[in-house]
DNA sequence: ATTGCAGATGCGAAAATTTGCAACTACGAC
DNA sequence: GTCGTAGTTGCAAATTTTCGCATCTGCAAT
């Protein structure tokens, strides 16, 4: 049983169709630790099979980012990276715009958010993965002097 | 006194220098209602001034942003939008993953989440112009049946 | 007013991303 | 298992976005 196996079973319940290319993004992004560029995950996926395109992956990564298995990650200045959506760890983050330092985010944090937006609009939302932006304690000091 | 003075004053404030091509593009910008791609931007700034190049509207908008006087809007299949931050108008947005309609939120919501943020993690966050995804009540409703 | 220079611009070229379309295929119905 | 078809893919081409670099300029110091 592979560690995608839960998203692959989310996909299928959600009745798209579930192609080879599909499975082998899927499969490179949940086994990699970190955020990967699309041309990383290319490249992991031509190891398996060497006749996927770019574009198929360009494709690949946003419908799966749109069906909820993956997150996005997009840092002004560098390409968009992706990044498995595990269960149970479900995360956010913040960067700080001076250093760059990057810090995870308990997906609970937004719970209040998302409870808000609910009750004052009625939307339902979708919290996967964001990426805020601020000053981290450090730079917030040095800031000051 | 034009609509934008107040963001000209803060990019003063700031000590960054203040081009021709960047008043140009805010001018742009905050003379319009809504959100403009980069290419829109680019036309209304030749109207002013020819030979104003695409690449530097394209980096003129990423500098805006990152001083904070404009918003930025990427949803998935459209080009990215840009947008006035207004004293006393800054908002969010919430797009339905399923009909599009997006609705404002108001930037006092993001204030209990920006507080946990300062005491959870000690960081600053700058929550500008966010855009979150997610069902509007009517698409919600649909779902159900 | 003049000077000096870090930082911004225009332009051409490169790189990244999207798109059109004919061929292919996953998967539900039989 | 075979069939039919809506949805997907590979490929090439278009489009969008970024980049390198020589030149230019905003603005602080004098
Ligand atoms: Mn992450
Ligand atoms: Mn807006
Ligand atoms: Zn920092
Ligand atoms: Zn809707």
């Amino acid at each position: 049983m592979s560690c995608e196996s839960r998203a692959i079973d989310q996909l299928r319940e959600s009745g798209v169709r579930l192609t080879p290319q599909r499975a082998m993004v899927l499969e490179a992004i949940y086994h990699s630790d970190g955020h990967l560029s699309v041309e990383e995950v290319h490249e992991r996926v031509q190891q398996l099979s060497p006749y996927v395109d770019l574009s198929t992956v360009y494709r690949t990564v946003m419908f799966l980012k749109q069906q909820g298995v993956i997150g996005e990650l997009r840092l002004d200045g560098q390409p968009v990276r992706y990044e498995a959506v595990r269960f149970g760890q479900e995360h956010h983050h913040v960067v700080c715009s001076s250093c760059g330092a990057m810090i995870d985010v308990a997906s609970d944090d937004l719970e209040t958010l998302s409870e808000l937006l609910d009750t004052k609009y009625g939307f339902e939302v979708n919290l996967v993965h964001l990426t805020l932006v601020g000053q981290c304690p450090a730079c917030r000091n040095d800031q000051s002097r």
